[in-house]
DNA sequence: ATTCATGTTGTGAT
DNA sequence: TATCACAACATGAA
């Protein structure tokens, strides 16, 4: 579920919290739930995959990982990895890893990377790409620190919209091909997240978790590339490898 | 029942 | 030191 579009809808539902105050914090013991119990909720954000919640003086970081999710107002069967309360409302968090940030969150993330944000910023991507040539663009799209927020699925659904071959190298990619490269991540970014939305994400996927080329009709080629061994859907007919 | 997958971090080997 | 392979975590869908 959790891509950096997931993530905005998160944050939009747990808006309504802002101002609130944590009435109850539960967790599993390893982590101090109860630091937040009587703390007013400044503000909700998200950088690329990371769920953040703002406290004066700190903040909550939630990474759901691969499998984790949410509920507001409702639970599962099994007990929450963490639950807040709050006098009207309570949000509970499965299956995730938690963390606390000290200090100001501008201070902890680069915002300008979150291919989400109004801070993203396509120059700085070009540079931390450029002072990468030689790796492969199946790897850069997943780093965090370049396009914080893209996962498999958006990374996938770029290079085939894009028509480069996953493992093409950054500095061999044409000009054009780079430029494309940073503007579909994240405009591509926000055309996942409208579908999610709108419930009709898998539909709209051309080569993830697909056979054939929407293109050409070719059989699709399935690889796990690079350094990260994700999964990898390509058509090797469309999609020109610049070596 | 078993396998797999929208992710990241840590450990130990090379 | 750098890079890697692998384990660990967790959960719902096919």
């Amino acid at each position: 579920m959790p891509e950096g579009p997931s993530l905005v809808l998160l944050r939009e539902e747990a808006q309504r919290f802002v101002g609130k105050t944590v009435r109850a914090a539960e967790g599993h013991a390893a982590f101090d739930a109860a630091r937040m119990t009587g703390r007013r909720v400044r503000d909700v954000r998200t950088w690329g995959k990371h769920f953040l919640l703002g406290f004066a003086g700190f903040s909550l970081r939630v990474h759901l990982l691969l499998f984790g999710s949410w509920l507001i107002d409702a639970r599962k069967p099994r007990p929450p990895r963490l639950a807040l309360r709050f006098a009207r409302g309570e949000l509970n968090f499965y299956g995730c890893s938690l963390r606390y940030i000290e200090g100001e969150l501008d201070q902890a993330y680069d915002w300008s990377a979150d291919v989400l944000s109004d801070a993203w910023s396509p120059r700085a991507a070009r540079r931390k790409l450029l002072a990468a040539p030689e790796r492969p663009v199946c790897d850069v799209l997943l780093d965090q620190d370049i396009f914080a927020g893209v996962g498999n699925i958006i990374r996938n659904e770029v290079l085939f919209r894009i028509r480069v071959h996953p493992e093409s190298r950054v500095a061999a990619l044409p000009p054009d091909r780079l430029s494309a490269l940073i503007r579909e991540a994240r405009r591509y970014s926000f055309e996942f997240l409208d579908w999610k939305r709108a419930g009709v994400l898998k539909r709209n996927w051309q080569v993830h978790a697909r056979q054939s080329c929407p293109n050409c009709g070719r059989k699709l080629r399935t690889t796990y590339p690079g350094r990260t061994r994700r999964r990898t859907f390509f058509c090797p007919r469309c999609q020109p490898r610049y070596a």
